[in-house]
DNA sequence: TAGTGTCAACGAAAATCTTCGTAGGTCGCG
DNA sequence: CGCGACCTACGAAGATTTTCGTTGACACTA
């Protein structure tokens, strides 16, 4: 295989981001924790979970602790970092940076509730201010 | 192969989104035309062009012209519906619908101007309105 | 200690994506 | 007509992604 310069954060594939999402919000975990909290959404095999977790250690999207017989997995990166990448990305390929565009778009195709709104006008707020 | 049921609107691949957006900016295209706007950012052969719009025809992407010898392409939908479908994907799949945590992550990876931040509140002014 | 369940490693099949070479058709012109 | 320019169709190689079966190790227990 021809090893191609390897940009630090690769972008993870749609499989990897559904073990990264559970890695997340349930912390450090085995492989059949994975497995199993992946099952609850779709079927899956167990070794599928744990090939995926292997190439995932080897691309250095996750890292391991082997001092268990059952290998603990954690995300290397915090999900904050790997979501503004995915939005980052997302922004440029299709939206040519626009942010504002993104957002039209995201809104129309999701029904935002009125919290949400105001949520969503705080941050606003906050982002204007901590330009200043 | 095993046909898979298609549904309608299949999520673009990177490659086929470069040639969406450039069928979205300069309307109805050969591949000529493609291939050298998509050439002034990438080398990339002409018959890889010509393949990637033939698939897409296929998937139903994009649909042709026939009647000229150089066939001419063009979207089947407007970039808006893709877009809102590529985002609202997103928002599903990395923030779990909430908008506001897409928008968090969108804003903290692009430097929005003023006046970007000015047309997302009108946006949300708009989106408010239209609800009632 | 033999049997049962759990685990990681490995290989590999199947699907998809990306890229391009080659073959064969069509058109215009000298 | 014959040549060169341009076009589509086709096939296929190479890369990546997704999936899982098999194997062998380990550990608990009857």
């Amino acid at each position: 295989m021809v090893q191609h310069m390897t940009r630090s954060p690769l972008k993870p594939t749609a499989s990897e981001l559904e073990i990264l999402r559970v890695l997340w919000t349930h912390g450090p975990s085995t492989v059949r924790e994975v497995h199993e909290s992946l099952s609850e959404k779709k079927e899956l095999g167990y070794t599928t979970v744990l090939k995926l977790l292997q190439i995932m250690t080897a691309k250095g999207t996750v890292r391991r602790n082997e001092t268990q017989r059952a290998h603990v997995y954690e995300a290397c990166l915090p999900a904050e970092q790997t979501k503004r990448q995915l939005a980052g990305d997302m922004l440029q390929r299709v939206f040519e940076g626009s942010a504002s565009q993104l957002m039209m778009h995201a809104l129309a195709g999701s029904k935002s509730s009125p919290e949400e709104i105001k949520e969503l006008r705080h941050l606003l707020d906050e982002y204007e201010r901590a330009r200043r």
